[in-house]
DNA sequence: ACCACGGTTGACGTTTACGTCAGAGGAACT
DNA sequence: AGTTCCTCTGACGTAAACGTCAACCGTGGT
């Protein structure tokens, strides 16, 4: 019975890495719906789960309006058998569609590995004949570093 | 040497479910570039296999961008060593950035998975004293089905 | 009392990926 | 010649998902 530990906005978009912005307007949208100490928004580890059932599938590409509605079909307090025999319709289509998408994302897959393979390839016999000239394939080089600030292991 | 087959817009369209609207698009992007007759456009075979390399992009959540990008990593004439390493490395990032997208496709799945079954198992334990009353049931039932156009066996 | 700080509510701006006309041009049928 | 198509080029509109900015509020420290 320990008070359920809370989160303010910050935190969660800390957590999460993204921005209160975001937060509140997942909040318009009815994806989420954080309690409240005066004005300010509490969101309890509830919310937390929503918001990371959320991130996730914006991450495989899902609407806002498609996320609301799985979120539904976890929360179903439920208005009766229609209502939850539409709601496996819903969560069915979902499935079928999110399997053809990793087939989709198997076969990019399989063909970035093997343009990575030519690259490679083409990197290894690239002899100096096909270069420039030394001194300029130096310099490109070198702007190339020095124009990317981050990920440089510097 | 018969002439490679050719295709108009329309043809495009209808084979990939899309606008010419769309088509423009790409083109106006840079990820397509169609011969002309007069003003119309003329697709080639390598046209062709580009705008499904698009569209397969698309359904994966890459922006256009990206995608014209990772398109341009199979044509490359190329530009020197250094081109050529910087286009591996972009291509090495989406190939981990997919498969972390895999991995939250896969999640995904499972977990709607797990709600289709407690959705048919709640379906199957609702009893009538859950209903509203039996009438209603068939009432609705009888509605969702007259709703609901395709995907009907009948 | 004053002020910085984090949070809140509008309201408008922005990017992406097209949709939707409007107006015109050439091919083809009648 | 007239009409019907298909296509083309702008130009403007739109939905989604926030970014950004202004102005306000409550709380803790000095």
């Amino acid at each position: 019975m320990s008070a359920e530990r809370t989160y303010t906005i910050r935190q969660l978009c800390q957590e999460f890495a993204c921005t209160p912005r975001a937060l509140r307007f997942y909040e318009d949208k009815g994806l989420l719906s954080p309690a409240r100490a005066g004005l300010n928004r509490i969101y309890s580890y509830k919310d937390r789960a929503r918001l990371m059932l959320i991130l996730r599938g914006k991450r495989v590409g899902l609407p806002l309006a498609e996320i609301g509605e799985l979120l539904d079909l976890y929360e179903l307090d439920d208005g009766g058998v229609a209502q939850t025999a539409t709601s496996l319709g819903k969560c069915r289509e979902r499935i079928t569609a999110l399997e053809r998408q990793r087939i989709d994302i198997d076969n990019a897959i399989a063909e970035l590995k093997l343009g990575a393979l030519e690259l490679e390839q083409r990197l290894a016999t690239m002899g100096p004949e096909h270069l420039p000239k030394a001194a300029d394939y130096d310099q490109a080089l070198r702007l190339r570093l020095d124009g990317v600030e981050h990920e440089g292991s510097h």
